[in-house]
RNA sequence: GUGGCUGUAGUUCAGCUGGUUAGAAUGCCGGAUUGUGAUUCCGGAGGUCGUGGGUUCAAGCCCCAUCAGCCACCCCA
C-alpha cells in the first residue's frame, strides 16, 4: 500500500471513472445546449466576499465548509463551494445585463470541507444551469424542464422524484419567519439543541428536523401557505401549471427549504433513495435577490446544480473506450512502413495503436490486451506484395488487404463488430 | 464537527483462543523451438499486514494514538 494518500475527500479520476464522468457532463452539455443554455466557465476561486455575501453568514457552507485562504498579495480568496455566485459575479463583471435574459450551462469542480461519505466529497463536480434576467414563472419551468430532460437522457429520471415547494417572495417569507420564531419561542424548552440553534440561524430548517421531539412541535407549527401573499401564490400556481403542461410529475413538499439565503419562490429538488443519506441529486430554485446582494442591479434568476459523481453512480453506465486497431510490424522495413500507416489510419479517424516491442506473439498479446478489434500484420512478405494481413480479433479471421485500400476497407470489416 | 464500523500483495479476500520464512484467487512478468492474441500447462516477481507508539519471551491478531474509507447525524450536490 502506497504511503502517499490523496487529500481526504479527493479522488483521482482514472480512465473508467473519467468516462463515466464525461458521459454525464457531455450528455448534460448537449441537452442544455438544446434548451438554449451555452457553456461558460468562471474561475475556481473568487474573492471570499463573493460567497460570504451571497450565501449568507448563517449557512453551514459559509460558516464551516469553505476553503478560504490568504494569497501572497494579501487577498482573501475562497475555492468555490458552488457556482451560482460565481456566474452572477461574472454577469455583473462583464456587463451582461444588456444581453439579459441569458442562459448558461457550467460544469466543474467545487470544494467543501465536509466529512466525506459515498457521494459526498471535498472536491466534487457539478453541472448546472442559470437563467438570469427572467422574472417570469415560465423561466422556472424552463430550468426544471431542462434538468428533467438531462436526467431523462442519462436514464436516471425514473430513480428520482421531483420535490417542489415555494419559498414565496421576500414579504411572505419575512412574515412567515416571524410567525415561526414566535411559535417556536413558546416551545423553546422542548426543542432539540440543534433546533434551538436553527431558531436564530434559519428557523425554517426546524420544519425539516429529524428529531422526534421536534417533529411533534412542528406538527402544530404555522403553515407557510397561510402566509403567502397573492403574488407568491399566483407565481407558484403558474410554475405548477407549466410543469403540468409538460407532463413533468412532481410532489409538493412544504418542508423543502433552502440552506442558502438568496432563494425565493420556487425551490425544487430531484431526490433519490438509491444513494443512502445523500438523497439530493439535482437541486435549485429562484434567486431573485442574489445579484443585488453582490452589488449589481437587482436582477432575477433561476437555476440548479447537480452532482456529477452522484449522477454517475445513479446511472451506473460506464461507457467503454473505442476499441483500437493495432498495427503489428515484423522487421525494420515493416516498422517504417507501419509508422506511415498509423498516420494514414488516424487521419481517417480510426483509433490506431502501434505494437512496437517484442516478438510477434508479444505484439499480438498487446493487441488483445488493449482490446483491439483488429490487428494489422505487416512483414517482409506483405511489403513485397503491397498488402497487409488484417485479423479481426473477435472471430480470429484473417484477410489479405491491399495497402492502398486499408482505410476504406477497415470500417467495412468492422461493420460486424459494434463494440 | 459528533457517534459507530473497517483498513492484510495492483485488485477481491483468507489468516484458528497472539507462536517459526503471512496464504488464495485474479492481475502482472517470463516460458511451452522459427510470423499470430483471448483458452490450457509450467515458472517468477510482488506485502516492513494503513502509519506511529505500547504490552509480551513472541503481535497481522491485544492496548493507545493517528491517517484514510464507509455508515448514521449535521448539511448538502
Amino acid at each position: 500500500m502506497a504511503d502517499l494518500q490523496p487529500v481526504r475527500g479527493t479522488h483521482d479520476l482514472l480512465p473508467d471513472d473519467m468516462r463515466a464522468h464525461r458521459h454525464v457532463s457531455d450528455t448534460a452539455r448537449g441537452t442544455a445546449a438544446l434548451h438554449g443554455f451555452d457553456e461558460i466557465a468562471t474561475p475556481i476561486f473568487e474573492f471570499t466576499n463573493v460567497f460570504a455575501r451571497t450565501l449568507g453568514d448563517t449557512s453551514d457552507v459559509v460558516t464551516k465548509e469553505m476553503y478560504t485562504f490568504e494569497d501572497k498579495g494579501g487577498d482573501m480568496l475562497t475555492l468555490r463551494p458552488e457556482n451560482t455566485a460565481g456566474v452572477c459575479r461574472a454577469f455583473i463583471s462583464n456587463g451582461l445585463a444588456q444581453h439579459a435574459p441569458v442562459k448558461y450551462f457550467y460544469s466543474g469542480p467545487m470544494f467543501r470541507h465536509e466529512r466525506p461519505q459515498k457521494g459526498r466529497l471535498r472536491q466534487f463536480h457539478q453541472i448546472g444551469i442559470e437563467l438570469i434576467g427572467a422574472a417570469q414563472p415560465l423561466a422556472d419551468v424552463e430550468a426544471i424542464a431542462c434538468g428533467h430532460a438531462i436526467l431523462t437522457d442519462l436514464g436516471v429520471v425514473d430513480k428520482t422524484v421531483l420535490e417542489l415547494n415555494t419559498l414565496g417572495d421576500t414579504d411572505s417569507r419575512a412574515a412567515y419567519r416571524e410567525a415561526l420564531v414566535e411559535y417556536f419561542q413558546g416551545h423553546l424548552d422542548k426543542l432539540s439543541t440543534e433546533s434551538k440553534d436553527r431558531l436564530t440561524r434559519n428557523p425554517m430548517r426546524i420544519l425539516d428536523s429529524k428529531d422526534e421531539g421536534d417533529r411533534k412541535i412542528v406538527a402544530d407549527a404555522p403553515i407557510f401557505s397561510d402566509y403567502l401573499n397573492t403574488e407568491s401564490v399566483d407565481f407558484f400556481a403558474a410554475v405548477k401549471s407549466g410543469l403540468d403542461a409538460l407532463g413533468i410529475k412532481y410532489t409538493l413538499n412544504p418542508r423543502l427549504v433552502r440552506g442558502l439565503d438568496y432563494y425565493c419562490h420556487t425551490a425544487f429538488e430531484f431526490t433519490t433513495d438509491a444513494l443512502g443519506a445523500q438523497s439530493a441529486v439535482m437541486a435549485g430554485g429562484r434567486y431573485d435577490g442574489l445579484i443585488g446582494m453582490l452589488g449589481g442591479q437587482e436582477t432575477p434568476g433561476v437555476g440548479w446544480a447537480a452532482g456529477i459523481e452522484r449522477l454517475a453512480m445513479l446511472s451506473g453506465a460506464t461507457p467503454t473506450a473505442d476499441r483500437p486497431i493495432v498495427i503489428v510490424p515484423m522487421g525494420e522495413a515493416a516498422e517504417a512502413q507501419a509508422l506511415a500507416l498509423t498516420r494514414t489510419l488516424r487521419n481517417a479517424g480510426l483509433r490506431t495503436e502501434f505494437a512496437f516491442s517484442g516478438n510477434m506473439k508479444k505484439r499480438m498479446k498487446h493487441a488483445n490486451k488493449v482490446n483491439a478489434w483488429a490487428a494489422i500484420i505487416l512483414g517482409d512478405e506483405e511489403l513485397s506484395k503491397g498488402v497487409a494481413q488484417v485479423k479481426t480479433l473477435d472471430d480470429g479471421e484473417q484477410k489479405e488487404v491491399a495497402m492502398a485500400n486499408l482505410s476504406a476497407a477497415l470500417p467495412l470489416l468492422r461493420a460486424g463488430d459494434r463494440g
